[in-house]
DNA sequence: CCCGGATCCAACTGCAACGTTGGTGTTGGC
DNA sequence: GCCAACACCAACGTTGCAGTTGGATCCGGG
């Protein structure tokens, strides 16, 4: 089997995941994704065009995995607590991906690619918020794509600032018991978020009506 | 005025700011920096010695910026929401700083310029969460580094990932109205997660007590 | 007027990375 | 066994940028 078609753009891309995640799109050569996937640069290019492609490549990939792997059903507000959890989880089980997206938020340009596509996807899952808010069984207070956004920031933001929750917490994400921790307070949070007001709505502009 | 060093030495810092935090320190170039700064590349190696130094020097005076901006003092739960507001309106105003936090959180190599001091900081603020929750002001199930932290990523996640923002909220932080409604979910969410429990509390691991 | 320091400028070296090309070896169909 | 297509690779041309240098120019003070 000296071909190996399949494995070799499997090992570019990987190469090109943990390049992009390390450098970002300007720091990466595409030297050393050869290097790293150990085949020649030109390689690269017969499959994916140039670097750019590439990058676009793996983070639209790498956003249909997470999509895939993290469904959002919500019964009631535990699922929104649930669905922070496997965020996180998958956030720090694949800490890569994180970083893309901060990478591409910062070549951020007015548009993305694939814009259009993953615009549909979160309108999808905010339409499950949406339909859950208006059978009650969570929080109405929030816009649903807001409400998404922030259980999201709340998943996402430990390994898109490392630094910061480093010099909060004292400690690292390595360590696996502060790793539990973190997640349960993901978890609580976003509850604490989707939690159905009991006896007043307290509006996000301070107010408070009973209803 | 032909001569006029420190108003040179701080046109080149206000242009290598915009420059940096636009493009990074990959994609700056030392070019462009003199252009907008409207001086020659030669100014900028006389006066600040190479890139790197120029990039640690920006960031290392912006940050002692930050550091008194945004105070923490709570005496209820809405004060935390405050706080978050807050937060979001000094990333909003100064999305530059922002960036510089974001890039250097990328370059990330397992220390921070300043981390002792920056995690001094932070400390103070967690010593202020700890105290409202012995004073039972708001609700003690969070770690106070935890709490802190979550309420930041709600209100810096905005900056940080804006291409998320805007395919979720179908607009840009740009559009003021929008702003104001992002920024009303994030108090609204802060608020929510420091709220302290009526009837029983819920702990992070999912079960309930009541006290 | 002349000196010394500040500024500007253009050209240069050196290098690193992009993307390409021509050639070599490999495979599978005929 | 031959050949066309394909995978692979080394070397190349090009570009863009970092950082340097030598000199021209400008300015204030003596």
């Amino acid at each position: 089997m000296a071909w190996d078609v399949e494995g070799t753009k499997r090992r570019i891309y990987e190469a090109a995941l943990s390049e992009f995640a390390e450098h970002g799109p300007d720091g990466t050569t595409v030297d050393r994704i050869a290097k790293r996937a150990q085949i020649n640069r030109e390689r690269v290019y017969n499959y994916y065009g140039d670097k750019s492609k590439l990058f676009s490549a793996v983070i639209r990939s790498e956003l249909d995995k997470i999509a895939a792997a993290v469904p959002l059903v919500i019964t009631c507000a535990a699922d929104v607590g649930e669905f922070a959890g496997r965020t996180f989880d998958y956030q720090r089980a694949h800490p890569d991906l994180a970083r893309l997206v901060l990478w591409e938020g910062l070549s951020d340009t007015g548009s993305v690619s694939d814009e259009i596509v993953r615009t549909e996807l979160y309108a999808g899952k905010a339409k499950a918020v949406a339909a859950a808010q208006q059978a009650a069984l969570i929080d109405d207070t929030l816009d649903p794509a807001h409400l998404i956004f922030l259980v999201i920031a709340l998943s996402s933001y430990w390994s898109a600032a490392p630094q910061i929750a480093r010099m909060l917490s004292g400690s690292d994400v390595r360590d696996s018991a502060e790793a539990a921790h973190r997640r349960a307070a993901v978890v609580h949070a976003a509850r604490q978020i989707a939690a159905p007001r009991r006896a007043g709505t307290r509006h996000p502009d301070g107010t408070t009506t009973t209803g």
